[in-house]
DNA sequence: AAGCTGACAGCAG
DNA sequence: CCTGCTGCCAGCT
């Protein structure tokens, strides 16, 4: 992994986000080992539409649950209808159950 | 080569 | 409790 930049590290995490399940950026980040990074994470996020294979990045939201990069999945709730469809409860760009669903990479992912 | 930008996060007022 | 300001790192112009 070490001929792939910042990103690719960032898109590969986001891959192995389970549906049904979210991340936040700052756990990415923490996960990467650069905690303060997590904004670069976000600008990883809104590159990742020119990326192939395409990421799940609607399962990706602030620290707070709120679906923050909507406006960039063209319609603003499709990333909404993309969660809702994999059972997550969205109200209002907040999604209620935020506790539950969150997915933190640095506890349940597991390397190959 | 230098500066600006950004789908965040945390602390202060 | 809610609003605002600063710090942070990698890419891009």
């Amino acid at each position: 992994m070490e001929n792939d930049s910042f990103y690719e590290k960032v898109y590969w995490v986001v891959r192995q986000v389970p549906a049904g399940r979210v991340t936040t950026y700052g756990a990415i980040a923490a996960f990467l080992g650069t905690k303060g990074s997590s904004r670069v994470v976000g600008y990883a996020m809104g590159a990742s539409v020119h990326v192939l294979p395409r990421v799940p990045a609607h399962r990706v939201v602030n620290r707070t649950g709120l679906l923050t990069g909507k406006q960039r999945f063209g319609s603003p709730h499709l990333m909404q209808q993309l969660l809702e469809n994999e059972g997550i409860v969205v109200e209002d760009d907040q999604i209620k159950n935020f506790k539950e669903v969150f997915w933190d990479p640095a506890t349940e992912l597991i390397l190959p």
